[in-house]
DNA sequence: TTTTTTTACGCAATCGTTCCCGGCAACGAT
DNA sequence: ATCGTTGCCGGGAACGATTGCGTAAAAAAA
């Protein structure tokens, strides 16, 4: 049971002309007649002939596919970077293959391996949280396959990238719970390995050694699978609670992170932003109908992928090997709502 | 600029064998020599050859990728399905390409289109809520395209369907909003011309006709765009608002629907579930988080993409026409939370 | 030893499309 | 009348893999 589309050959026949000749009438070839050009694109067009894609790709040996590898596409940060993706691939004709490594490494490989396996023209990645081993990657790089990093990148692989601003944007998140009055702030991230995690954890350090606080790594908890493991965030904050001096704030270095640690806030009965206050990074639609509408930091994340593509069409189109590549920066976005708040009585009462 | 992957016709180069040989030795063929195919299979490993999927799917007219048409991945539901869809696709060596209708027609008919100029194997889809015209669909259908409708089917096409129970979810939400004391019912909902909308306002009317209360035709508004725009939204709502005798609560028959009233409900500043009850369908993680935790009908999203992958399997796979085609109807589950409350005293006011 | 069978491999067609290479008219120039 | 040019079209190889068929050599049977 299958659909079958009609081929040139049909047409030929069809015709009484041969394959040649009704390929260049249809690509309108200056080698052809202009009746014979009129006889064949009517045909064509009242069969509603398309040329067969897979036909094309074995030919021009390109698939005009691209892959994209997400930890989840149901994280808005994500649907949002897959949206931008795929706007500028349809304009070029190209098809997006989704996969989710669901911040699995296995998953993660073996995605990649049935990607490239499925002959892909290009690759577009965020790393899972658990990747260490980026070896199969450098691989696929090191034969040319085009790859473009965004989000979570890794570093020594050299190639385009797009990420936004995370050291600003963890700077100003952290800045905003200072200037609430909060006094310890706690952060909640991904593993350190990943770029991202790193440079976001440096703009809270950066906010807190410039207000004169001091960091303090026991303060600082990672999340081995990015808060996708609702036990993992669970421990996290139940480690900081149990500190001797406990935070009064969270920053929060990723969108799983943030809305898990409000789940445990209020399942705690923890008054936010009263009691505790709470910044992160989230791209959720539904944060400001939250309660309390979250604070976070916003990444455009639909241009991010927009851009991404577009780094990925020039490697792809190029005809030379490409040896100049470029990181890509764009700017983050602070909406203070209602998790975090100025906090006047308290900071008196404690200081 | 590509990458490019090693051919039999390499292996049979460089190993002095032919082509058909090395092909009979990879399939692990009784003509071919133990000793050969130990050398054929050892040197494929080495090189890690992976037979060329498009010259596979040229020669066998497959492409072993299957379409699927959604109205928006960012909605949880619908990237709950495709998680579905994608985990039995990928078990079974299927390839998913997703395309987003956004709720337009031409968008949804441009990628119908573009899948099927793809060649695609089969389509799984959810109709766009603008669509009136299923010509093109109709026109697949009879062309042997197999076809899988989830969620919002199409009647007059025959074929597999999967659906959850809508006409009993929205029964239960509206029989739980009179049981809470709602005096006066509203819903809002999808155009009536989708078939679920259909059912869940039959369910609606049905509670209410059952506990003998009048359906009021101006206590029904329906959303063209499913609530992706949010006016069309915002419009609805104050339509009900300004009516003689306004509603005390709403039943919301679609996602957005449902997360987009609460929205205005708080920018006016109207209490839920006090001044007014809310309930719907929503398959959002973040529903419990949001002010008032959102009662909500959730569809088993998941399992209906599943299911859905499993049926056009079947249809695909299939040696000769199905004639035989079923409608799988999941079950829904009622998730009782804050945006309902029972409203002892407002109804002994009332009364 | 001769014939038959088996083993193990190669040749070539096929899928749909493009494109290089020719070929054959008609036409103007010589 | 002959030569080159141009316009228009067909033949056939190629992309990567599979597969029916043919066939050489080796093994078995006569």
């Amino acid at each position: 049971m299958k659909f079958e589309a009609i081929t040139i050959k049909d047409i030929a026949k069809a015709l009484g002309l041969s394959t040649s000749t009704v390929s260049r009438a249809l690509r309108d070839s200056h080698e052809i007649s202009p009746e014979t050009k009129k006889i064949v694109l009517e045909y064509a067009e009242k069969n509603n002939y398309h040329p067969n894609p897979i036909a094309l790709s074995l030919k021009e040996r390109r698939s005009r596919s691209i892959g994209v590898v997400v930890c989840e596409i149901a994280n808005s940060y994500f649907s949002q970077v897959i949206n931008g993706i795929e706007s500028i691939a349809y304009n070029n004709g190209y098809n997006v293959i989704i996969a989710q490594s669901m911040e699995s490494f296995d998953r993660e490989l073996l995605n990649l391996q049935y990607l490239t396996s499925r002959s892909i023209d290009g690759l577009i990645i965020s790393v899972s949280t658990e990747t260490t081993d980026f070896s199969y990657m450098k691989e696929l790089h090191e034969k040319k396959m085009p790859i473009v990093f965004f989000d979570r990148v890794v570093d020594d692989i050299n190639t385009h990238k797009v990420i936004s601003e995370s050291y600003k944007g963890a700077y100003d998140a952290t800045k905003h719970l200072i200037d609430c009055g909060y006094k310890r702030i706690a952060a909640i991230s991904n593993p350190e390995l990943v770029s991202i995690s790193r440079e976001r954890l440096a703009g809270y350090k950066a906010a807190l050694a410039k207000n004169e606080m001091t960091t303090d790594e026991s303060m600082i908890k990672y999340c081995q699978h990015g808060g996708m493991i609702f036990s993992e965030v669970e421990n996290a904050v139940n480690e900081l609670l149990a500190l001797q001096s406990p935070p009064d704030a969270i920053f929060a270095a990723a969108d799983k992170l943030t809305t898990n640690c409000l789940r445990i806030f209020i399942s705690k009965g923890i008054n936010v932003p009263g009691d505790f206050g709470l910044i992160g990074f989230s791209n959720s639609d539904l944060a400001e109908l939250i309660e309390p509408p979250l604070s976070v930091i916003r990444q455009p994340a639909f241009e991010m992928g927009e851009v991404a593509m577009n780094l990925l069409l020039q490697l792809i189109e190029s005809k030379r090997p490409v040896t100049d590549f470029e990181t890509k920066v764009l700017s983050t976005e602070l909406l203070i709502r209602g998790s975090t708040r100025i906090q006047s009585e308290k900071t008196n009462v404690l200081v």
